[in-house]
DNA sequence: CTCCTGACGTCCC
DNA sequence: CGGGACGCCAGGA
């Protein structure tokens, strides 16, 4: 395959993403080759299928959720604690559950 | 080809 | 610490 692109390296990476950590946005966009890709890292979530991809443990810089809709964000929130990830009002600490990409394996 | 939009990030006030 | 503005990448009309 051809360089792949940024579309199938993200959804790749978020695929991956361990149970009980979770990524950033920035961090996402970073593995895969593009610092600046986080709004396509968004993006790649909101296009993609939701229920293939663990996008409940995509968050952003400052570990909260992005979505607009309250009731959305608390549902992430949930999903995420029934993971153990510890939310500290509605904000997760990155500095222990943020994912480093430790075992990402890009084919 | 040009313009608009989006689950973001960083800088500045 | 909160809010506003600009920058980035990719896709769709």
């Amino acid at each position: 395959m051809t360089i792949p692109t940024l579309f199938q390296k993200i959804h790749k990476i978020i695929s991956q993403i361990p149970k009980g950590k979770v990524a950033t946005y920035g961090h996402i966009a970073v593995l895969a080759g593009n610092p600046r890709a986080a709004r396509t890292v968004g993006w790649v979530l909101n296009s993609s299928k939701s229920d293939e991809l663990p996008w409940h443990r995509v968050i952003n810089a400052q570990g909260r959720s992005s979505f607009p809709d309250r009731n959305k964000r608390m549902l992430q929130q949930s999903m995420l604690e029934a993971e153990g990830i510890i939310f500290n009002n509605e904000k997760v600490d990155l500095d222990i559950f943020l994912w480093n990409g430790n075992n990402l394996h890009l084919s």
